[in-house]
RNA sequence: UGCCCAAUAGUAUAAUGGUAGUACGACAGAUUUUGGUUCUGUUUGUCUUGGUUCGAAUCCAGGUUGGGCAACCA
């Protein structure tokens, strides 16, 4: 009752019909993957739209797998889709799969035969292109198509008995061989594949076409509204008339435009030449837009959801900013994420003013932005690491962190001081040393001070060292599937960085595949599968906003 | 070229004939023991030309631009 969101114009049509009782106010929606790749989170918009209308409306979803190609298709994607769609949070109520309905459609196609509408054709592919004609000139009709009803009835049947060679014979639908839309004319509704299907086996060697099948699928589960991307809108006059043709339930098909996302590609064509190729390390790699890639990132599923909800649904063509993606999933970790220290690039760092040897146990919250958070212990010694980038010999003005002369604050410990530094032959700095002041220790700070910088460090004696892959966007380009080429050659060089030996807080040892942190200032990390008790392996999901990294930026 | 779909700040999205609003981003400031978070403020928009109307982002017509279709893929 509390937000008045203004509905999209698919939720619209659904509370009209429901106003109009179509249906008798029932909403049945179906989410219909074809079980050949891995699902992206281009599927995952489609998945909240289908899943969030029914749920919104009191209606059911069903999850109906698109099997009607045998030859690109196969059991592991039906396993991987389900287990993403239930880990984005959806229950289906039934699982159903097109190869259920082949006795059915099979069906369908000798009564439209019966009807006169349509025949089998002994054309080949090239034969049947020629023939029908271009979009500003009429098809014309291939000898086939005044074939008896009887004979195309025989012909059918001996189709399916396995007579006739891959190729040999189709079955079409007798449209108008003059319409405007080239898939009035006349389309394919079977063709002969000799093929072993992934659940029907060797039963069928006729396999039906999307345009036969998909429409129909809806029909026989009494789908209400059909929901399928803008590229399906010229099919659903074919879809409209098959239905009317067989008078049977009449399913209605919405458009919406589908979910593009900027630096990454979305078809599964594409994807699969990226795993398959070995441009990435398999479809859940984490710098993929596939469900599990984005999981395996350290992608929540509600993150995922918000993004979806907030990118709306609509007819026109969009191209959404990844910046929106990892806004959504900022702010949920934010609220969550437990804080912790890491060194990804350490130097190290000598207290000359503290003791050798003394250890001194400090509190740290877990997380500001949670009152439950908890604490935790630190240990604190006379030589830290600290981040490479957060000492410079040279600091300009805007620069908050350590240098000669400089004071900082450790994060949850003391003020230090800069004082001075070692380098090796190449005059890389390998030692930073610098005093603290004893009166500023944190929670009892009696100083008077105020610094500018806070940085993170861990206790050299107690830090345990981690791996930490660090993720950037898969391509250069915006729009990688629009530029000129192969679209492989945008790839990023830079798009994984690994990290062997990071230091981090003894206690993330303990962290369990999927767990989520903040490295403080530096980012976002979850648990990498990859972990074995001997190694931790983290993998950056997004940085945190980074106003320095911009201002830095600036000056050159 | 034929048919179809679409066009609102940088990116998305709302306003359904009656004040062009929201989010992300950007910019500026405040707060901050994360250059994070939070808060405040600023900036930028109805593709175009006509028409209907007291009144048009919205309806109509022409144009322009972008996208889709012409697979024995889905």
């Amino acid at each position: 009752m509390s937000e008045e969101r203004s509905l999209n114009f698919i939720e619209q049509i659904v509370e009209e019909d429901i106003a109009n009782g179509v249906n008798d106010g029932r909403v049945l929606t179906r989410f219909p993957p074809e079980p050949n790749g891995y699902l992206h989170i281009g599927h995952a918009k489609s998945i909240v739209l289908n899943f969030g209308l029914a749920q919104k409306y009191n209606g059911k979803t069903n999850l109906r797998f698109d099997d009607t190609n045998p030859v690109t298709e196969d059991t592991e994607y039906v396993e991987s889709i389900k287990e993403d769609i239930r880990w984005l949070g959806f229950e289906w109520e039934k699982e159903l799969y097109a190869s259920d309905y082949f006795e059915q459609l099979y069906a369908f196609a000798v009564k439209l035969i019966e009807k006169g509408l349509a025949y089998v054709e002994d054309a080949t592919a090239e034969q049947i292109a020629a023939a029908k004609g271009t979009p500003t000139v009429p098809g014309t009709p291939t000898p086939a198509r005044s074939r008896s009803v009887a004979e195309n009835l025989d012909l059918f049947a001996r189709m399916r008995a396995g007579e006739f060679k891959d190729g040999e014979k189709t079955l079409r639908a007798k449209g108008d061989l003059a319409a405007p839309n080239m898939h009035m004319r006349d389309p394919l509704m079977y063709r002969i594949k000799h093929a072993h299907h992934h659940r029907t086996g060797d039963k069928w060697c006729i396999y039906p076409m999307y345009d036969f099948a998909h429409g129909q699928s809806d029909s026989i589960e009494n789908i209400t509204h059909s929901i399928c991307t803008l590229e399906f809108i010229p099919h659903r006059p074919l879809y409209d008339w098959f239905i009317k043709e067989l008078d049977i339930f009449p399913s209605r098909q919405y458009e919406f435009a589908r979910l593009n996302l900027t630096y990454t590609v979305m078809s599964k064509r594409k994807l699969k030449q990226l795993v398959e190729e070995g441009h990435v390390r398999g479809w859940d790699d984490p710098r993929m837009p596939t469900i599990s890639g984005l999981r395996r990132r350290g992608y929540t599923a509600a993150s995922i959801r918000m993004l979806c909800e907030r990118v709306g649904v609509q007819k026109r063509d969009n191209m959404i900013e990844l910046g929106l993606l990892e806004f959504c999933i900022r702010e949920e970790l934010n609220k969550t994420a437990n804080r912790v220290m890491a060194v990804l690039d350490p130097v190290k760092l000598v207290i000359t003013n503290y003791p050798e040897g003394q250890v001194e146990e400090l509190t740290a919250e877990n997380n500001p932005e949670d009152e439950n958070g908890g604490t935790r212990t630190l240990h604190f010694s006379n030589t830290l690491y600290i981040e490479r980038e957060d000492f410079m010999e040279n600091p300009p003005k805007k620069f908050f962190r350590l240098g000669p002369g400089n004071m900082v604050r450790l994060k949850n410990a003391y003020i230090i001081k800069g004082e001075s530094f070692d380098k090796d032959a190449d005059g890389n700095i390998t030692t930073i040393y610098a005093s603290y002041l004893p009166e500023s220790k944190s929670g009892g700070d009696q100083s008077g001070l105020t610094v500018k910088g806070t940085i993170h460090w861990v206790s050299a004696a107690h830090a345990a060292t981690a791996e930490v892959r660090i993720y950037d966007r898969l391509f250069t380009a915006e729009n990688p599937a629009a530029e000129e080429g192969d679209f492989k050659s945008l790839i990023n060089p830079d798009s994984l960085q690994v990290i062997e030996k990071a230091f981090v807080e003894p206690g993330l040892l303990q962290a369990k595949p999927g767990e989520r942190f903040q490295f403080l200032r530096k980012g976002y990390f979850s648990v990498d599968p990859d972990s074995t008790p001997e190694k931790v392996v983290f993998n950056r999901t997004v940085t945190l906003k980074d106003a320095w990294a911009k201002e830095s930026a600036k000056g050159k």
